[in-house]
DNA sequence: GCTATTGCTGATATCGTTGTCAAAGAACAT
DNA sequence: ATGTTCTTTGACAACGATATCAGCAATAGC
C-alpha cells in the first residue's frame, strides 16, 4: 500500500543527519564511530526499517553473502541431513546456500566450479565426500585463493580446515563388538571405491579381526558401490558360497539392506543364522525387521561446524572456529546376537 | 597468473569499438542491433572470456537470477527429487537455487518470506506442499507480486502457475485394482491432515470402494503423519482388531513400510495373510521384503516443469511454460496378491 | 522535395553500497 | 603556544552492469 521504493542508506542518513559513509560504518561494525552517532543511526535504521542491499554489498566488496554446497553423492539421506546442518548456521548469519551439483569425473571440475565462483562472487564452498577426496581439486582451489572447509574421513587432512569423521576407528570397534559376540566367519561388504571412506572401513575391520587371528575368507568379501542393489548382489554371492559367514558387515545401511533382502528371499533366519551390520544409522537401519545394528556419525553436527568453520575464515563478524574430529556412535540393534551353539 | 581483474563490458567495448551500452544490448539479445555489429561483439566476448557480473545486474536490473525453493518437507526423498529437478533447469539457464526452509505454523510466514526475496531480489519462488496448500501465503504472495509456481495436488488452482499431481484419481485406480484381485476387507492410514493430498487420497480410496458397495470399517482406517512410526503404529492398532482386514493401504511408502514392520513382529505373514499398499514410490518400496506395491508419482520432472514454468514468467529469454497435471503411475510389486480361498 | 518513421548507436545518468582520502577538532607532547 | 598524533566525520569516486534519451542515417509516405 504504501512505500513502493526500498528505504537506502541514504534515507538513513538523511533522518540521523549523518553521511552515508557513516551509516555505512555503523552497518559494517567498524571502529571509529562514537556512540553517539552510532545509536543515533541504529534509531534511523530501526525506524526506517532499513535493509542493506545485498547485490550493492556484494558488487562494490565483493561479497556476495553465499556459500556453495559441492556434492556427488547419491545419498539422499546424507545430503539432507547435511544441507539441514549448514542451513542451520546460515539463517544465523544471515548468509545464504546454494547447491552445485558436481560429477567427480568431470575432467574440467576444478575449472568450472572456480569460474562459477567468480561468476556468483561465492563466498566459500564446503566440500563433501567424495569431492573432498580429489586432491588436485582441492589444489586447484588452494591455488585459486578460493575459501572452503571440507567433510571428509580423517586421513584427509591436506587441508587446513576440516571436518572429520573416524571411518577407521568405527569399524574396527564394531568388529571387535561382533568378535565379542563368539563370530568368527565374517564377511564383509566394501564401498565405492572412490570414497576414500570406503578403504578405511575396510581397513578397521581387517585390522580387529587380523589382531584376533581370525583369517579373512576372500570369498566373504565383496566391492559394492554403497547401493542397495550391490549390497543385493554382493549378498547373494556371499550366500552362495558352500560354507556361509554368521555376519555379514557392509559398509553402508543401503547395502545392508539388500544383504537383509538376499537373506530373507533365502530363507535365511535373521539374526539367528545371519546377522547383519551396516554403517550410517540411515532411517531404514531402525525400519527394517529386524532393525539394523549400525554406526551413526552425527552428520548433521558435522555439516553445522563446517559451516562455521568457513564462515569463521570468510566473514569478519564470524568468530574462528576450529577443524575437528567427530566421534561415531555404535547402535546396537535386533539384526546384531551372540552365536548360539 | 595473468589477468587479476576480470574483464568487464568496457573491455569489450574497446575491443568491439563499439559502445557499452551496444555491449549490453548484445548480452540481453535487445533487439535492433545489426547483425554486423552482433557479430563483432560476440567475438570480443569470446576472445577475452567476458562473464557479466552478476550483482551488477542484479544491482541495476533488480534481478537476482536466483530462484528459491520453500519447503516444510520432512520426506527427504521428496525433497532431494524436488531439488535435483530444479536444479536441472537451473543449470540450463544460468539460475541459481537457493533453499528456503520453512515452518508452516510460522505466523509470519508471509511476511517473512517477502522480506526474503526482497532482501535479496529473489527472481522467483517454487512453493512445494504443504506450503502450497496454504491459501493465505499464496495470497501474500500474490498481493506481493512476488513471482512463483507451485507443486501441489490437483485441488489447487487457486494460483495460475502450478504443477499437479492426481492424487484422487491415483489412489482410485490403486483401489479398484485391489477390488480386482477379490479383496474386500481393506484398512486405510491416512497422512498428515496439513497436506491437502491426505484427504484427496482417502477420497480416491473410500469413493473406489463405496461404488462398488464395500463397506468401510472405521477400526480399519487410522490417521497418520506420513512417518515410519506413526505407520507402525496405525498398523499395530489395526492388526489388533477382531478382525483384520486382508488389505492395508498406507498413504505413503514410509507409513506402509511402519505396517510391514507391525505386521512381521506380529508374525503376519505378506502377502498371504495381509497385503500392504503404499504411495509415493520412494526406494525403501523396492527394498523391503516382499517389495511394495505403491504409486508413482513423477517427482522430479514435476519439479523440473514447476522450474520452466517459473523462469518462463520471470525470464525473458526462456520460453512460456503452461500449467500441467502429471499422470500417476500404479506400480504392482510382491506385496500385493490376488485373495487366496 | 520535405516530413515522418524506423533502425541502429552512443553519452551519460543511475542502481545502493563501500573505498579513498582529506579535513576538522580533540588530545597530547614539546 | 605550537606541532604532532589520534579520533571522528564527510565529499566524492568507484564497483559493473542497465536505462534513458538523444542523434544520425536510411527508408517510407505524400
Amino acid at each position: 500500500m504504501s512505500k513502493q521504493m526500498s528505504v537506502t542508506i541514504k534515507d538513513v542518513s538523511k533522518d540521523a543527519n549523518v553521511s552515508i559513509k557513516t551509516v555505512s560504518r555503523v552497518i559494517n561494525n567498524e571502529i571509529n564511530v562514537s556512540e553517539d552517532t552510532k545509536d543515533r543511526v541504529l534509531q534511523s535504521i530501526l525506524k526506517l526499517g532499513f535493509k542493506p542491499n545485498k547485490n550493492a554489498q556484494s558488487l562494490r566488496s565483493k561479497r556476495s553473502y553465499m556459500i556453495a554446497l559441492l556434492y556427488d553423492n547419491p545419498n539422499k539421506h546424507y545430503l539432507a541431513d547435511i544441507q539441514s546442518g549448514i542451513l542451520q548456521v546460515c539463517k544465523e548469519t544471515g548468509y545464504n546456500l546454494v547447491l552445485q551439483e558436481c560429477n567427480y569425473q568431470n575432467k574440467n571440475l576444478g575449472t568450472e566450479i572456480i569460474e562459477f565462483i567468480r561468476d556468483f562472487q561465492i563466498d566459500g564452498l564446503i566440500v563433501t565426500p567424495p569431492l573432498s577426496d580429489m586432491d588436485d581439486l582441492l589444489a586447484s582451489l588452494d591455488n585459486a585463493k578460493v575459501h572452503y572447509s571440507i567433510i571428509a574421513p580423517s586421513d584427509k587432512r591436506t587441508s587446513s580446515s576440516y571436518v572429520s569423521s573416524n571411518d577407521y576407528d568405527a569399524t574396527y570397534a564394531m568388529t571387535n563388538e561382533i568378535i565379542s559376540k563368539g563370530h568368527a566367519n565374517i564377511g564383509f561388504i566394501k564401498g565405492h571405491h572412490k570414497h576414500s571412506a570406503s578403504s578405511l572401513r575396510y581397513k578397521g575391520f581387517s585390522d580387529a579381526v587380523t589382531q584376533k587371528n581370525i583369517p579373512i575368507n576372500s570369498e566373504w568379501v565383496k566391492e559394492g558401490d554403497f547401493s542397495f542393489d550391490s549390497g543385493f548382489s554382493a549378498g547373494l554371492e556371499i550366500l552362495d558360497s558352500p560354507i556361509c559367514p554368521s555376519v555379514i558387515f557392509a559398509s553402508n545401511d543401503y547395502m545392508a539392506a539388500g544383504v537383509m533382502k538376499a537373506a530373507q528371499m533365502k530363507g535365511i533366519k535373521i539374526p539367528s543364522e545371519l546377522c547383519i551390520i551396516g554403517f550410517d544409522d540411515s532411517p531404514i537401519a531402525e525400519q527394517l525387521w529386524p532393525s539394523l545394528s549400525t554406526i551413526r556419525q552425527p552428520v548433521e553436527e558435522m555439516a553445522c561446524h563446517a559451516a562455521k568453520i568457513l564462515l569463521g575464515t570468510v566473514d569478519g563478524l564470524s568468530e574462528k572456529t576450529e577443524s575437528k574430529e567427530f566421534k561415531s556412535e555404535l547402535i546396537l540393534r535386533e539384526s546384531l546376537v551372540s552365536l548360539s551353539g
